[in-house]
DNA sequence: GGATAATAGTTGTTTTTGTAACTAACAAGG
DNA sequence: CCTTGTTAGTTACAAAAACAACTATTATCC
């Protein structure tokens, strides 16, 4: 009987292993705050990050949000629908170039932006928490470098 | 208007909210990795991760695999069916307890974790290289307290 | 100008996931 | 034993994501 584990030094665990461990760590850390634009706003993830980048950069089009946030153009264009059809933004189509239009948030929107960051912001505080100041500015570092960010 | 407490000053920016740091890193340092065991041995996120705790940790049931790397009993349910049908792994009833199986690898599975156990260490290292050694160190551990792991 | 390629966004179809309800086996208390 | 509750795992159905093909418009370049 082969025996899997110890058959060469093996300090390799999968709970080491970085991808493994980020997304286990984004599961965790996002599952709280999905409740609240979940249950509360009956928004998507893709729904609350168009709101989200909108409420927080202004106006762009699908695709700047969807190449700021890395989010395929399909999913944006459906929770582009469903958030227009909940009236929380209106989009414009764009006259120098009658291909894209231009998005931004309607009063609703914005609302519902305000207190989502509000709580967000909180939320974020939370988790930071646990650190020092100097270790949180340090992971926030380190993963926008993996994100490739920057 | 009325001024909501975090109305005004701003320095809350998408970019920084923990969550969304986390799960674009977390997508991004997966990436090339998922394409190795989806185009090499046709795996999906689940199974792969269920192979590989069967051949990092030994034999285990489909429940010690769900609760180690919290993953829902019906997505570990499919990926048992999967990896059994392409004789990755066996299952044993349990005649201790005949609701339970024992998951262990087949010889097939054994080699393709081996193959993959080592791609991934290379790619940890490599995702770990822009980074000082006590820098790393630091992140697994903020990590896994995200993650609500140890 | 006119063919060809590229881009913004949408729609249709297939996979994969999430959720709930289910079966089968065990556990505990009466 | 026998009801009630719990646990391991599966299955069926609904929701969401991935992927491919599509329309409409603009850009390229001969």
């Amino acid at each position: 009987m082969t025996h899997p584990k110890n058959d060469e030094k093996d300090e390799f665990d999968l709970q080491n292993f970085l991808p493994f461990l980020l997304n286990q760590a984004a599961e965790a850390s996002s599952l709280e705050f999905q409740q609240v634009y979940k249950n509360r706003f009956g928004m998507l993830r893709t729904e609350w990050r168009v709101l989200f980048h909108l409420g927080n950069y202004g106006e762009m089009t699908a695709r700047d949000i969807g190449q700021r946030a890395k989010i395929h153009k399909t999913k944006i264009s459906r929770a582009v629908r469903k958030l227009e059809q909940r009236r929380f933004l209106r989009r414009i189509r764009d006259e120098n170039d009658r291909r894209a239009e231009r998005l931004s948030l309607t009063q609703m929107g914005t609302s519902a932006y305000r207190e989502l960051r509000s709580i967000a912001r909180n939320y974020d505080g939370k988790l930071v928490a646990q650190f020092t100041t100097a270790e949180a500015e340090l992971l926030r570092t380190m993963l926008r470098r993996l994100a490739g960010l920057d």
